[in-house]
DNA sequence: TTTTTTGTTTAGAAGGATTCTAAACGGCTT
DNA sequence: AAGCCGTTTAGAATCCTTCTAAACAAAAAA
């Protein structure tokens, strides 16, 4: 699947693990930069080494698979996983939610001012909740 | 985890796998049974082959990685999509939504009634939806 | 600046869930 | 009873992810 992306961001990776408290390695500098370049998107593990791979830069999968959960753990990714086999990391943490495409198991954000959810009952009892997620599959007509 | 199950029901296997046009082996026969015996629940293919074995009948993982496969394609049952290593089997393929527990990695259902969702997009052109599932995360406080 | 500490990266092994393979098996029709 | 062809099976293979422990490198201490 080719996607056209308009926009690049200029991202100041080392910023963002300077607060993040992470040691600004190139490994990090690199991933970082690249997992936020294109705003909002869905990335899995493979498809962000496969990238880094093709820009030149050399990060192993192991770090690929730390970093992006490091920056899970700090919100500043959120996993969005569609079935066992499949994990997407999500550059946009905020409340919001997705189709999912089964003609190619992709992502699709959906505004959360689009949704309106009424009456999420409570939790039982000594559980909170952590996260409301709406998937609305999709398919080919 | 032990659950306690009231409710006992009696399957007839063959004749849900002479509607569903699947030759009615042995093998068949003892998962179907199991699987809606007890009403509504949530199935690993992990956790259907123990409690097969443990009734002391005999059935290969292959087969009951088939058997759940082609029992979903017939919409008998249905696929969670949730934030798990493992995929979940719902024998309860009318429409509702999901409590999931991360601290078990347990899901409960919440009726349909109770949550009222307003505003769903049009899905993009060529599309239809399939499925909407809301799933509600949840943890120990 | 050099040394030390401590966090980070790495290749490769290990792990868990799922799918594949091809041979054996067994319903079902004739 | 014979044969067709769908089904089951053990085990291998695969996919994705995590682990391991050694090499490495950033930051702190000297």
């Amino acid at each position: 699947m080719i996607k056209n992306f308009t926009k690049i961001i200029k991202v100041d990776a080392s910023n963002i693990l300077k607060k993040a408290r992470l040691r600004s390695t190139r490994q990090r500098v690199s991933l970082v930069s690249n997992i936020f370049k294109y705003g909002n998107r869905h990335l899995s593990a493979e498809s962000l080494h496969r990238e880094i791979l093709n820009s030149g830069e050399k990060v192993s999968l192991a770090t690929v698979y730390n970093t992006l959960h490091q920056l899970t753990n700090l919100n500043l990714l959120r996993q969005v996983k569609v079935n066992a086999s499949q994990n997407y990391f999500d550059t946009n943490t905020t409340a919001h939610h997705h189709f999912f495409d089964e003609s190619n198991n992709s992502l699709i954000d959906i505004s959360k001012d689009i949704i309106k959810i009424q009456g999420i009952p409570k939790p039982p009892d000594n559980k909170k909740v952590s996260e409301i997620e709406v998937i609305i599959s999709i398919q080919n007509k």
